[in-house]
Order: C-alpha cells, then structure tokens, then sequence
RNA sequence: GCCCGGGUGGCGGAAUUGGUAGACGCGCUGGAUUCAAAAUCCAGUUCUGGCAACGGAGUGCGGGUUCGAUUCCCGCCCCGGGUACCA
C-alpha cells in the first residue's frame, strides 16, 4: 500500500478536468458563496510557494462549502498588464502579449498541479480585449459622472445642474463648470515621474524615501497632462462603508488612515495693509487666541503679494531653495524647522491683534488651504518652529492637573491635549471662551465665526486625486481622442474595445510620452466632417484591471454587457476575499471606490464588493549567509549539530529568516515540493505550518511531517484488510465524530492547522486500533478531501464509489456520542493542580466537595490548612482554597 | 513620533477566549526490525533537583485584580507591518 502520489495526483487533476467537476453554474435555488482569491500577476519566474497559501486556503473552504450544500463560486484569473513584460519587449523585441501568454500558461500549469477546484471555464485575463472593452467602459462611466454632495452619490453628468451663474458666462464656462465635476478628468498635474521606468507614478507608489515602489529609482517632480480620478469626492463614503464590512481592524485602520478625514474650520484672517484675506485651516480653532504667527507654503498663492519690498531677496531665496529641496528632504530629513519672515502681518479675527505671516516649508501646499494659523502653545510643529525663531509662545489652554504644568503655563513646553482655557477672550470682538475645556471651545469658536462671516466648520481629507495615467504601452488604452480644436470625446461603446496597436519600438519617445506616440496608423483619426484627432497616448495603470475583475467572473463570456444583473444579484457581494495585506491600501480603496461609482449608476447591487477580507501572512525561509554576507543557497547547506555548513568550502554559515528572493537564493518552488512530496503534502504543509493571517518560515522537515502523516493514512486506510464490517469501536466513534466537528468549526474559522491536528490524532488512533468500519473509513475520506483532495478521491473510489466526493455531503456530527458520563476533573490546591479525580458528569456539588475531600490524596496538601472556599466548575476543574 | 499586529519548549505552533500550559508536527534520545543502511514501528522528550517516588520554577519584564491569569487591568522592553511636518 505504498502511498503513490505521482500517480494518484495527476489521475485525479485530469478526472477533474474532463468532467469538469468544478464548472459552477447559476443555479438560483442553491445558497451562493463567492470565494476569491487575490488574482496574481503572471512573472516570469512563476509561482513560489506563498502564492499558493492563499490558494489552498480558499480551495478548502471551497470545497467544504460544496459539500455543505453551497452553490461556490471559485474562480482564477490573470492581472496580466504591467511593466516587466514591456521591458521585456524593449531589451528582446518580443511582444508583451506573447510573453504574457507564455507566463499565463506556465503559471495555470502550476497551479492546477495544486489541485485547486476553480472553473476554468471562467478564467479571465486583464489584458484580453474581451475583458478590457469593460475595463475602458467603466472609465467612460466614471468621465460621464459626478458626485453629487447633497445626495453624497455619483449620479449621470446628463443629470448635472448648471447654475445660472456659470450659464450667463458662456459655452466655455459651462465646459469647464462640467469638466471640473467629472469623477475623471484630464488636466496638468505635477506628479511624480520614474526615470527609470520613463513614466509617472501615483502619490502611493512613492515609498516614504522617494523611491518607486516597482524598481526602487528615485523619483522626481514633473508637470504633464493626465488623467486623474476624483476619489477624494468619494471620501466620506468610503470611509463609512468600512462600518458594515468584516474587514481586519489593521485593515479599515490603514484605510481610515489614508483617507484622512479631518473635521476643523477655515478662518479668514485680514492680511494688513492688503485688501486681502489669508484663509487657513485648522482642526483647533478653539486656540485662535494663542496664535502668534502664520505660516503659507512656499507655493501658495499670495506669497508674492505678502512679501514686503525689504524681505523681497530672502523670500525668493527660501522659495527657490525649497523648489530645489527634494520632498524627501523636505519632510522625512528635515528635523529643523526653516522659514523666512515675508515681513507682513495679519490680523486675528478673535483679538484683532497682529501676528507675523512667514513663509515655511513645514506648511503643505497640497493640503487644506496651503497656510496655517501658528499656536505653538498646543502643537508640537509650530512650538519646534517658534523655538527655533524666538516667537512668542503664549499658553491659553491650562493643564490643571498635568506633571509639567508650570512649563506649560510658562510656554516653555508644548500641551496638545484638554484643559481649561485662560487668556481667552476679547471685549473687543466679544468671544470669550475662557474656563470652557476643548470640545466646548471648538464648539463655541466655530459658532461665532460663522456667525460673524469670519469662517466656518470644514473637513478635510489627505486622501488626493488618482493619478489614472501612464506612459507605457502594455496597458489599457484610454477610449479618448483629443481633436485638433480642444474638444475631448470619448470612443463609442460600440467601438469598444479600443485595442492596441502592434508597434516596431516598444520604447517610451525621448519626450517622455508614451510609445504608443509612435504608432502613426493608430494615433491619428479624422471625423466625418474631416477634423483631426489624435489618440490618448498614456495607458492606464495596473490597477485599472484588478479594479473590478471580481464582476467579471460572474460573467466571464457575456459580449453583449459587462455582466447580466441577475447573475450579479445573485452573487454579489465576494463571501470571502483572501490575500496579501500589501494590497490593504491601493487595490482595495481603489475597488471600493469603482464599485461606489457602479453602485450609484446602478451597475451593481451592492454598495461594498468585499463582504470578508482575510489577508494572509507572508511565507518567509531561511536563507544563508558567509561570515562576509554571501548568499548561499540552500541546497548547498548541510546542518550539523545545529551549527550550518557549506557543502563545498565547509565554512560555517549563519541561517537567517528573511522574505522569499532571487538575491537571497532561498525561493522554494512549488513545482520541486509537489515533486518530492506531492500536492497533497504542500497544500496540507502550507496549512498546518502555522495561522493563516501569521508570517512564517518555510520549513522543509514540515513537509516531510505531512506527508508522513498522509503516508501513514494512505497505508492504513488504502489496505483493505483494515476496513471491516459491522459496528464500530466505541473510542473510535467518538473520536471521529470529534474530529468532524473539530474539522468543520476550523475551516469555518479559517483555522486550518489545527483542523489538520484533529486529522491526524483521529489517524493515529486508527491505526492503534488495527482496524475501522467501512463507514468509518469512508467519513475520514470526505472530511480529509478539502485538505488533500487527491487522496480524498482514491480512497472514495477505492471503497467503492464511482462519482467524485467532490459533492457528497458534509458528514453530520452524532452529538449523542459525544456527551460523556464521567468528567476527568483536574484537582487543584490554590490553583496548583494535584492530582485527577474521575466523577458523575451529573454528581450535585455537595456530593463532589465530599468525595474529593474524601479523597486520601487530599490529606497531604491540606495538612494543617483549613478549607477556605470550595470551587467547582462543572466539566472544567475542581479548586480548593486552602490557608 | 503616531497607529496596528506579535513575543509560549531546541524549532513551527496548540490551549474552542478566566479553568489541567506545551495538543499536533519537526528535531533529538533510547529500543525493535535489518548483515547494514534507508524506510517503518514502539517508548521518552518544558527547564530544574532526584535512581525513583515526588518536588520546585515556568507563557518577554515589573506590578495588580481573582479561588485560579498565556488569557483581564496598569507600567515597561523587544520584534514585525503601516504611516509620517495632513495643521
């Protein structure tokens, strides 16, 4: 009964294929449960084996949903846009669609070597035209809406009111009055530009160090026309959809985070000597009476106006030296606060005292309005700043009860937090908010500049316009013409897709645009009253795609609309979505955000796509290292005595844990896994190596252990002499039954590895035994099949059964068998376990305190002691207070 | 700095949420089988004292609540992720 995987496994993989055992259909009388899988990016380097995490996880919930009677829909796809197989294309000639093709193939060779259940009927692939017509019919939807503030709702831009303001202003006021609500627009932008991958980036590809994410060169500031998408508007939205969603907390953390919303007010300040104001923003208005100065940015507009003739040089000097300061160097390096005086003031609203108006770059253009009221009593920011250039600090928050208060009260240190206001009122202007504490202050400040025209309540976000363009070619042509006298129209959705066209040169033009600038043929088009129009060059980003593949499953083949809307009520929203957290931000508020705008068009039915979201931890390995940091790989390690050694030089090693790389040498490829052990093994090792949501390292001896574990099984289970007749053992009846529901409740729970530990006590209890009923034997292949599918279907078919288990009902638990007589109750002295004691489930307290005070092992721990208190907790534990 | 996670045997990790700490697996030790090895099977394996019976200590550190704390509370330390002058 030698356990051959290489044989069972490609059996099952090929039965499976030819009858499409896993081809979901829309059958409405079923419960539905949609499971997703995070769709990968097809390299070149093909799967390792941290794809398939995910993957197996998913297929055995998939798989235990079938059984319990769901109608599943499990599908794979391919986010196959993106840049290594354009550069690839430059440096070879060959066209990306080729290798994509080539890697697209390899890697559904891999993963259905795995053994997962998808439909491959429904396979989609985001650069296919077929697929991408919707790609570029949803960014038409999103030109062609807007976002309603009343409503807080996307609506039709047919539906837009122009007011008759903008009307008496002419055709070009209208234009642009529309333009500027459109969810996308085209405009210049000052976005960040990668030399290295001669494009631009979105803010969020932008590490904190001023690298790009995708290749690591730094980036720089470039002015150019693109397309941005208004996903601020949606804001408030997106943030309350996290209340209704079974998300990670870190998750809707990070999301809240990035959205940013802040609630504050904007307060005009009268610039002296200036028929002008300097509108600021600030979440503190409560503190507008310990303002001591002002700060605008160096790009803001007034700069020049404010500035005095006499601080005319140093100014200009400041601003050009900022122009110069990389936004590196301007946020994460600059511990030193700089600025310069513009040699103007302002007049605060509250106390109409004058304050100085500076100019620092401390002060963000991109957010609020650009300036800011300065309190450098109650922020850390303006306190450093004041230090730094002897302004005054005055206190008029007091902390009562704080450590330092005397400092603070003195402004030699800085209080952010509550108190009660002093020095906070002007006769002259009549606010007064002395003795209130913070929110009371806000609340009243607030009041009384509006009432007073001097501002009022405003929120802000962080969250910024979507840069929606790239210049590259392997990516989703825009839908867009740009004619010869301005006018922007879209392509017809009849002539959807808008394909691509075949190019000589795959590189970007000298310009810096995009190559399919070159493409002569494609580029130009002429209308019927014989204007000329030149095509978008830029393509969209990555994201564009993975933005909404989730619907397209629903209906991978339908020609004729994105999907059928009976099909989309029925499975929408995802169940359950499984993935890597590095998408908790960008890929998910991007989804989210499509999927609001499809939402209000009507297009879907629910308001959110993802109901559940799990991300799982990253598989990491050992990796090693020569005293000198080579990396060595790790076939060529051998262990001694806990101590690693090269198998060539015999110099020691160091062993580090670190993530899965090419430099590292320590990539496991799941192909050599499931050559070695079979699929069965990696799918049941990726799970039974530690929780799902966890990072950790890949081990090879724990593949050995599960495969030991499913060897021993096939062994036992596969030899028929084992398998009896009649009436089963009554020890191994209970435990089975244990073990279905222990099974059950963790892949529910999504709680793999332990299930996998019920698994195997059961395994080794059988074995102890010698035999099982057939029953028995049949029960332990249904519920072993999500873990290893492949030897869940020998065994059934080797009992007897000639249809897949793939669809046999889920065992159901005899609770009967579990109810237990006798409770082993651990005894213990002041919390310190003794002894054990076996009694009556049922037995009344009184009786058991009598018992076990009975009991002659009790003597020796309550020699001289007195029972203070007697603690029984039914099926748990027996605790006596002694002293 | 701020916001999330996480610290349990030699290792990966259990403990169904306040009730027997260390399930399951790896590794290791001893034994069986074998001419021998691999494979397989059996037994042991938190540390510590003891031949043993049997004790003591123990879930990052220090306090606290409780009959009882890996679990709850307070104060720290370390590791990982996110974010960063957002007013």
């Amino acid at each position: 009964m030698e356990y051959k995987f290489a044989e069972i496994e490609p059996k099952w993989q090929r039965y499976w294929e030819e009858n499409k055992t896993f081809k979901t259909v829309d059958d409405y009388s079923k419960p539905k449960y949609y499971i997703l899988d995070m769709f990968p990016y097809p390299s070149g380097a093909g799967l390792h084996v941290g794809h398939p995490e995910g993957y197996t996880a998913t297929d055995i919930l998939s798989r235990y949903k079938r059984m319990k009677g769901f109608n599943v829909l499990h599908p794979m796809g391919y986010d196959a846009f993106g840049l290594p197989a354009e550069q690839y294309a430059i440096q070879t000639g060959t066209h990306p669609a080729i290798t994509t093709q080539k890697n697209c193939d390899n890697f559904r060779r891999q993963i259905k070597a795995i053994g997962l259940s998808y439909d491959w009927d429904r396979e989609i692939n985001t650069t296919d035209p077929k697929y991408f017509k919707w790609t570029q019919w949803i960014f038409k939807k999103l030109y062609d809406t807007y976002f309603d503030e009343e409503q807080q709702k996307g609506r039709p831009i047919s539906e837009l009111v122009i007011p008759e303001a903008v009307k008496v202003q002419g055709e070009e006021a209208v234009k642009t009055y529309i333009s500027e609500k459109r969810l996308a627009y085209y405009d210049n932008a000052q976005v960040w530009w990668c030399d290295s991958c001669k494009t631009v980036c979105a803010n969020e590809e932008v590490l904190t160090d001023g690298s790009h994410e995708k290749c690591g060169h730094q980036v720089v500031r470039k002015n150019l026309k693109q397309w941005l998408l208004r996903i601020p508007h949606y804001g408030e939205r997106l943030l309350s959809g996290l209340e209704g969603v079974d998300w990670p907390e870190g998750v809707k953390d990070m999301q809240r985070n990035w959205i940013g919303k802040s609630t504050g007010a904007e307060v005009d300040f009268r610039i002296d000597g200036l028929d002008k104001n300097l509108r600021v923003y600030t979440t503190r208005p409560d503190t507008l009476f310990g303002a001591t100065y002002m700060v605008i940015a160096p790009e803001h507009a007034l700069v020049n106006e404010i500035t005095t003739d006499e601080q005319r040089s140093s100014v200009e000097a400041y601003i050009k030296a900022a122009a110069l300061k990389s936004d590196l160097d301007r946020t994460d390096l600059a511990k030193e606060k700089t600025g310069v005086f513009t040699g103007r003031y302002a007049v605060n609203p509250v106390n109409k005292e004058l304050i100085p108006i500076w100019v620092a770059d401390y002060v963000l253009m991109g957010y609020g309005t650009g300036a800011i009221m300065a309190v450098p009593a109650h922020d850390t920011r303006d306190f450093e700043f004041a230090k730094e250039f002897n302004i005054p600090v005055i206190c008029i928050l007091d902390p009562k009860n704080a450590e330092n208060r005397d400092e603070v009260l003195a402004g030699d240190a800085c209080w952010t937090e509550d108190g009660e206001y002093i020095r906070s009122a002007s006769a002259e202007t009549g606010l007064d908010i002395n003795g209130l504490n913070k929110t009371a202050g806000i609340d009243k400040t607030v009041a009384w500049l509006e009432e007073n025209g001097l501002g009022k309540a405003t929120v802000n976000f962080k969250l910024r316009d979507w840069l929606f363009s790239r210049q590259r070619y392997w990516g989703e042509p825009f839908p867009v013409i740009h004619w010869e006298d301005g006018e922007v129209t879209l392509v017809e959705d009849e002539n959807l897709p808008l394909q691509l066209p075949e190019l000589e040169e795959y590189k970007p033009s000298e310009s810096g645009e995009s190559p399919l600038a070159n493409a002569g043929d494609w580029l130009t088009v002429t209308d019927k009253n014989g204007r000329k129009g030149r095509r978008e060059t830029n393509t969209m980003p990555q994201w564009a795609g993975s933005c909404w593949y989730y619907l397209r499953y629903i209906d991978p083949n339908n020609e004729d609309s994105i999907f059928d809307g009976k099909k989309e009520q029925y499975w929408m929203p995802v169940d359950l979505y499984v993935g890597g957290a590095e998408h908790a931000v960008l890929h998910l508020l991007y989804s989210r955000f499509w999927h609001k705008v499809l939402f209000d068009l009507g297009v879907v039915s629910t308001d959110e796509p993802f109901q559940k979201l799990f991300n799982q931890g990253m598989i990491l390995a050992f990796a090693y290292e020569t005293s000198t940091g080579a990396k060595v790989a790790s076939d060529l390690v051998e262990e001694k005595d806990g101590k690693y050694f090269h198998t060539e030089t015999g110099e020691e090693l160091r062993q580090i844990v670190a993530k899965m790389s090419k430099s590292l040498k320590n990539v496991v490829n799941p192909d050599d896994v499931i050559e070695r052990y079979g699929a069965d093994s990696l799918r049941l090792y990726e799970m039974f190596m530690g929780p799902l949501d966890e990072r950790k390292p890949w081990a090879e001896n724990g593949v050995k252990g599960v495969f030991n574990f499913l060897a021993r099984a096939y062994r036992f289970f596969a030899n028929t002499e084992n398998i009896v007749e009649g009436e089963e053992d009554k020890e191994v009846a209970k435990l089975l039954h244990q073990t279905i529901k222990k099974v059950a409740f963790d892949i529910e729970n999504l709680k793999f590895n332990t299930g996998i530990a019920a698994l195997m006590m059961f395994n080794n209890l059988a074995i102890k035994k010698g035999k099982v009923t057939k029953a028995t034997a049949r029960t332990f292949a249904k519920i072993l099949s999500p873990y290893a599918p492949h030897m869940g279907e020998e065994l059934w078919s080797m009992y007897g059964d000639t249809e897949t288990l793939a669809y046999e009902p889920w065992p159901e638990v005899d609770e009967s068998l579990l109810q237990e007589a006798t409770y082993e109750y651990p005894v213990s002295f002041n919390g310190k376990t003794r002894f054990k004691i076996e009694l009556p489930v049922d037995m009344p307290k009184e009786e058991i305190e009598k018992t076990v005070l009975a009991d002659e092992r009790c003597a020796k721990w309550m020699e001289g002691k007195t029972v203070r208190k007697f603690i029984f907790v039914p099926k748990k534990i027996i605790n006596i207070a002694i002293g």
